[in-house]
RNA sequence: GCGAAAGUGGCGGAAUUGGCAGACGCACCAGACUUAGGAUCUGGCGCCGUGAGGCGUGGGGGUUCGAGUCCCCCCUUUCGCACCA
């Protein structure tokens, strides 16, 4: 063992150490307990960043603790490699997007191995490989089979910038996910879609299965984004129709709250509705009507909802019947009512809808009230100040015929009921979420496996030709689809009558890659199937997933969506593929800015000037890290000069896992500094604790020193408390204190050893060797090199990072005296001493005796006396 | 606007069930060793006060013998949703 400690160094030998040894892979063993440990893998941008290493600390730490207490620990890597980049850079270095997202990802698995990470590298994937993306292929024609997979003409969300649709998810807020200022254009374009709709109502309900191991938050977003609202669908009859000549009889809409329908003022049509249409081609519509429907057509949609849009709309001289009272209602169009959610149609209900009593007021409206609260003495037809919205037994009708009288849910129960029965309406669920438009006009993708045939139609290509791959030799600077301007690609005959026909050249959304690609994991190789089910039984759920907030929605939801369709097609047999989800939060720096030089990167800061012109550096607020703002620090240079074990380290240390954790270069070294202090203690004794080979049974608490007894008291405390900080709460950095706290007291315990006392070397050993296994989550390097050390050298065979966790004994870690805290009348008045196993009526009488206390009380009367066992006194005197 | 989470020393954070607030670390201060130290070691370090003592977990109220923790009201920050009928 050296006398110094040489972070690099040592890393590089162990790591080959462990790599010679194949210590982190991991084969199916049903006698063992098994854990998945998953982390979110990367996409191949060329280098790590410290959210990466953050994310994959954080899994190894995990992984670790679970080998060392026995678990079999999965714990893969993998790429998720196709994508837009890779195409940018092919054409800006006129090459191939498969050179540059190789080289990428060469580059990037060098760096996680040179952070030491635990994975079974045999099992690494990348997408972008046959022999994977074939999977995503064959996943296609089975949900083709199944009719979970269709085409159809649709309005899509196209991004200028990326040059292809997008899925609805990826154009939240009207702008493309990858670039927060283009806002999508809308395009007409004939896409493949999978059928969500079909297990919308699951992805919700099992929402619920999965309350206390995914963050609640993450269950709302998913909650809110599925948006599942249980109403009704109601026809009115339209009145007018002859005069105006439409063809239209019916006017269908959609609510929640049928229970209100006798409030209904008006009714109100998106500016898209077909009757619209109808009434503008009846040539009957006012030039009032055409100019706002012609205003509104020509916003989007994003526009006429944004915050501060005031409520606007006209009639259309049209009437409809309300089916319930036969009352004549005014047919409107406004700018608030959208087309594509529910019928594009509604009935405005004002004193029971904010948005309707906002609408009806502006327009003179009449307001009535419906429903009103149950214990309400107000008169039914006291003017309506604000709507009553409330939709549970608060309410009760009123106004409303047969009805009134009934709660709100019992109506909405009854009035669905009597619409079906009378044939003009009937219950209906509508979903916010769409169907996933799963097409995208890209290259670096996976080919959809379909051949259209003018004859045949669609054709899937049969199983035994998968993969459909790839051509190496796409022209990639053009205008369209480099795939549809490929001759050789696109030309194919049809595998059913054999004519010519021409494949499909859309690729799939890369989604679709990262919703399954930790099955491939459990069976990366499989040649029949994308992954054996039996395999797939043992490892799978996975145990513990850990990565960013930002993937809540779109990746969270698109596995889980697989997951059902890997269920249905019986690949697997459970519901859910993650039992606990860790949203680790992001790596934040404070950004620094030159009036000249815009953002300036921390190693552009000089003594707080800009190290090119000298000028002030402006330090802004800290935020995650990113290369737009440039404050970020490079892993590899920390490794450079701390070694690996020290970033990882901080990384635990610095924060709780699921808080945003601030970079800061003195608490860096602070890290580097403890582990030198570990370093030094365990060179100093390693030679003489490796000798004692005595065992725990051979030394009664009684025979050893006062010192000893208590090193090993905090070694066994240590041990609890860190098993309960990593195995049940995760709270690494909590973990990391213990240990300090550890070291702390072996140094203690190093200025008072007798080193001829046996059982001071024992107690010495004891602490050492656990310390140094339970920093083998956090800093697996420096703790197998310690552990080789305290083992006597030459003995290099085992590994501390696959060795069984310090054993716990609840009979070392007790104290035997206890100091209680006393207070009088709740306040902090002193503390008394006493043995460990004191009972309550003890412990009093030790409380009365003590002189201190007794001053305090004096003369005063003793109320009453609150002993919390072994733990607190509170005396209660007047 | 709606919903959620959070607010604790100069800083990051700890306090697992209502029971010693500030563990552990960073920064800082003093000292030791040193040619030197940005190494290491020792000690100090919530605030006010010379002191005894008092105050203290965003603010205000409450429950309790006892509240950072539970309840009510308010403020601030962050995140998510935002005319979805």
């Amino acid at each position: 063992m050296n006398e110094k400690y040489f972070p690099t160094e040592i890393e590089e030998r162990q790591q080959q150490r462990w790599a010679e040894a194949k210590v982190f892979e991991a084969n199916v063993d049903e006698s063992r307990p098994h854990f998945y440990c998953l982390e979110m893998l990367p996409y191949p941008s060329g280098r790590i960043h410290m959210g990466h290493v953050r994310n994959y600390s954080i899994g190894d730490a995990l992984s670790a603790y679970k080998r060392m207490t026995g678990y079999n620990v999965l714990h893969p890597m993998g790429w998720d490699a196709f994508g837009m980049p890779a195409e940018n850079a092919a054409i800006k270095n006129n090459s191939r997007p498969d050179t540059w997202t190789f080289e990428n990802i060469n580059a990037m698995r060098a760096q996680l191995q040179r952070v030491g990470f635990s994975y079974d590298w045999r099992r690494e994937i990348a997408s972008c490989t046959p022999e994977y993306y074939r999977w995503n292929q064959w996943f296609f024609i089975q949900m083709f089979k199944k009719g979970l997979l269709y085409r159809k003409n649709a309005t899509v969300n196209w991004c200028v910038k990326c040059n292809t649709s997008l899925a609805n998810e990826q154009a939240e807020g009207g702008f493309c996910w990858r670039h927060e200022d283009t806002p999508v254009e809308l395009r007409e374009l004939e896409q493949w879609f999978i059928r969500v709709s079909k297990y919308a109502d699951q992805l919700l309900d099992d929402l619920d299965t999965l309350e206390g191991g995914w963050p609640e938050r993450v269950l709302t977003m998913q909650r809110n984004w599925i948006g599942r609202s249980k109403g009704a669908e109601v026809d009115f009859a339209i009145d007018n129709t002859i005069e105006t000549g439409c063809e239209t009889h019916l006017i269908r809409i959609f609510t929640t709250r049928i229970d209100t329908i006798y409030g209904a003022s008006c009714m109100i049509v998106a500016p898209e509705h077909a009757l619209i249409d109808e009434l503008i081609a009846s040539g009957k519509a006012s030039d009032e009507l055409k100019a706002f429907v012609e205003k509104q057509r020509a916003t989007s949609k994003e526009d006429r909802i944004a915050e501060g849009t005031e409520k606007e709309g006209v009639s259309t001289g049209l009437f409809a019947i309300n089916p319930f009272n036969g009352k004549k209602l005014p047919i409107w169009t406004a700018n608030f009512v959208l087309t594509g959610y529910g019928t594009g149609a509604i009935m405005a209900v004002p004193a029971h809808d904010e948005r309707d009593f906002e609408f009806c007021k502006k327009y003179d409206l009449p307001i009535v009230r419906v429903i009103k609260m149950t214990d309400s003495t107000e008169p039914h037809d006291a003017p309506v100040e604000a709507p009553f919205t409330a939709k549970d037994e608060s309410g009760l009708l009123i106004n409303s015929g047969e009805w009134s009288g009934k709660t709100v849910p019992e109506a909405i129960a009854t009035m669905t009921a009597k619409a079906v029965e009378g044939g003009f309406g009937a219950a209906q669920t509508n979903f916010k979420i769409r169907d996933w438009g799963v097409s995208r006009q890209r290259a670096w993708g996976t080919p959809l496996p379909f051949i259209h045939c003018p004859t045949c139609g669609i054709v899937p290509v049969p199983e035994d030709q998968l993969p459909v791959e790839l051509p190496k030799d796409l022209n990639f600077n053009t205008q369209g689809a480099p795939l549809a301007e490929h001759a050789g690609f696109v030309n194919v005959n049809c595998p059913t009558c054999g004519n010519a026909a021409r494949r499909d050249t859309d690729t799939m959304d890369t989604f679709v890659d990262s919703s399954w690609y930790y099955f491939r994991y459990v069976d990366p190789h499989n040649t029949e199937l994308p992954f054996d089910p039996k395999v797939a039984a043992y490892w799978t759920p996975v145990d513990q997933y850990i990565g960013g907030i930002e993937h809540a929605v779109l990746h969270l939801i698109y596995t889980r969506l697989w997951t059902k369709i890997q269920r249905d097609l019986g690949l697997i047999t459970f519901d859910e593929p993650v039992k606990n989800l860790l949203t680790q939060g992001m790596v934040c720096l404070a950004t620094a800015r030159c009036e000249e030089h815009d953002w300036l990167n921390p190693t552009e800061v000089l003594d707080g000037k800009c190290k090119f012109c000298g000028r002030d550096a402006k330090i802004g607020r800290t935020e995650k890290m990113s290369k737009s703002k440039k404050n970020t620090i490079d892993p590899d240079e920390m490794i450079n000069t701390f070694g690996a074990d020290t970033v990882r380290l901080f990384m635990l240390f610095a924060a709780p896992p699921e808080k945003d954790l601030e970079w800061d270069d003195s608490a860096v070294e602070g890290a580097s500094r403890y582990l030198n202090r570990v370093w030094r203690i365990v060179y100093k004794w390693h030679e003489k604790v490796s000798g004692v080979g005595v065992q725990v049974s051979e030394f009664s608490p009684s025979e050893s020193s006062d010192a000893a007894r208590a090193l090993r008291r905090k070694t066994h405390q240590t041990i609890q408390r860190i098993s309960n900080d990593i195995g049940q709460r995760m709270n690494f950095n909590t973990g990391v204190a213990a240990l300090m706290e550890l070291t702390n007291a072996i140094y203690d315990f190093d200025k008072k050893v007798d080193e001829n006392n046996a059982g001071d070397m024992f107690a010495l050993k004891e602490a050492l060797e656990a310390l140094v296994k339970m920093l083998a989550p956090y800093t697996p390097h420096i703790a197998e090199e310690l552990w080789a050390a305290l083992r006597g050298e030459g003995g290099h065979t085992d590994f501390v990072v696959v060795s069984a966790w310090p054993a716990f004994d609840a009979e070392l870690a007790k104290a035997d005296e206890l100091e209680i805290p006393v207070q009088i009348n709740g306040k902090m008045s002193g503390r008394v001493i006493v043995a460990a196993e004191i009972d309550d009526e003890a412990l009093k009488q030790a409380v009365f005796n003590d002189e201190k206390i007794k001053a305090k009380i004096a003369e005063r009367q003793i109320v009453k006396t609150i002993v919390v066992p072994k733990r607190l006194v509170n005396i209660v005197v007047k």
